[in-house]
DNA sequence: GAGACGTGGAT
DNA sequence: TATCCAAGTCT
């Protein structure tokens, strides 16, 4: 397959995907308007997130911040508390890094070309082509898993997926076809038709594609083999312990290294390795916390991407509140406080049900 | 270019 | 339970 033939084949693809796309289109939350801030503020939320996981988080931040400037102005911890639970923390800062910009450098003005959005923090090629080519209508391709997977199908590509050259090879490939107009509907198409018909897990539904008529992996039966991608390396695995210090009715609360994983976000108090219980009341006292009980002990796995942690956990009630930590009231705790999910874990979803049972 | 960087759902 | 992943970016 020559490189010409290749670009033969989808130049087929505006014809056939934008008149598909605009009759099988879901109705998401950050498609009922053109709004640059709308559109950016979907596309950070939707790196390496799922769709259904971003709805509720999207309608609650733009509640909160209904416009850039708002962004731009609010506490960091706000922030990071409407961020909770979304994973990611840096792409929070960094979204509102670039309002800043926007705000305090461009007069509030989101830049409209390719290349001046791609200079924003936080944004890279995919979520520029995004949102230039949805908001402004250019020409450029926005390439994510969803595209590369449509892709490497149609032409029967088996470079691996996850490599950057693949993705420019595609991104180059893609723009030489893209239409003079309707560019977001093009971008959006590619994506959708990645989302709902070119599945990622599970056999793609053919029968249902506007593509199927010159996609090469489905006229070969090569569907199943494609996209590849190289396997990832296993997960390191480290022991951790971590404490519930309860002191009348607060918890001890500390903020992380402000580099690294959760970086600068609050956690309980933790050690490196796995401590028996008297190990752990030693610890907890050089931190100046006289212990009055152990309360309870469990054991907890957290997933990342790269790392996996196996906690054991100590509720310990002290009687004093130790000068080495923040010692927020359950309540500030659940409201205010912007606790990774691998910490969240630990408390129960009702603070009152803590307190009762604390 | 490889590895760091979170989370919850699907298989 | 284990593995893979979902609309990537940064270093």
């Amino acid at each position: 397959m020559t490189q010409e033939k290749r670009t033969e084949l989808l130049k087929k693809l505006p014809e056939a995907l934008i008149p598909w796309y605009r009759e099988n289109a879901r109705e998401l939350p950050w498609r009922k308007d053109r709004e640059p801030y709308h559109i950016w503020l979907s596309e950070i939320m939707l790196q390496q997130t799922r769709v259904e996981a971003v709805k509720d988080y999207y309608h609650r931040f733009l509640k909160k911040l209904p416009r850039i400037e708002d962004l731009a102005r609010c506490d960091e911890a706000d922030l990071l508390k409407l961020w909770e639970g979304l994973g990611y923390y840096n792409r929070a800062r960094n979204l509102q890094k670039s309002a800043k910009m926007i705000v305090f450098e461009n007069n509030g003005v989101f830049p409209s070309e390719y290349s001046e959005i791609l200079r924003l923090p936080g944004i890279g090629e995919y979520t520029a082509g995004a949102i230039a080519s949805n908001c402004f209508d250019e020409p450029v391709a926005a390439v994510d898993g969803n595209v590369l997977r449509v892709i490497s199908r149609i032409i029967e590509m088996y470079d691996d997926i996850l490599k950057p050259a693949t993705k420019k090879y595609v991104k180059a490939k893609l723009e030489k076809v893209y239409p003079k107009k309707d560019c977001g509907d093009f971008t959006q198409s590619l994506m959708e038709l990645g989302a709902i018909v070119c599945v990622p897990s599970g056999p793609p539904k053919c029968k249902l594609c506007p593509a199927e008529a010159f996609c090469l992996a489905h006229q070969h039966g090569t569907e199943a083999e494609l996209p590849v991608k190289e396997k990832k390396k296993p997960r390191r695995i480290e022991e951790r312990t971590v404490f519930l210090l309860s002191c009348e009715g607060k918890i001890a609360v500390r903020k992380r290294d402000t580099a690294g994983l959760l970086a600068g976000m609050w956690e309980f108090p933790n050690v490196e390795g796995k401590r028996s219980p008297s190990e752990a009341a030693a610890v907890a006292e050089s931190w100046g916390c006289s212990l009055a009980e152990l309360e309870r002990e469990t054991f907890r796995k957290h997933i990342f991407s790269h790392v996996e942690w196996h906690m054991s956990c100590y509720y310990f009630r002290c009687n004093e509140a130790s000068d080495n930590f923040y010692w927020p009231k359950i309540h500030e705790l659940y409201s205010r406080i912007a606790l990774p999910t691998a910490f969240r874990q630990f408390l129960t979803d009702d603070p009152e049900h803590y307190l009762n049972n604390a």
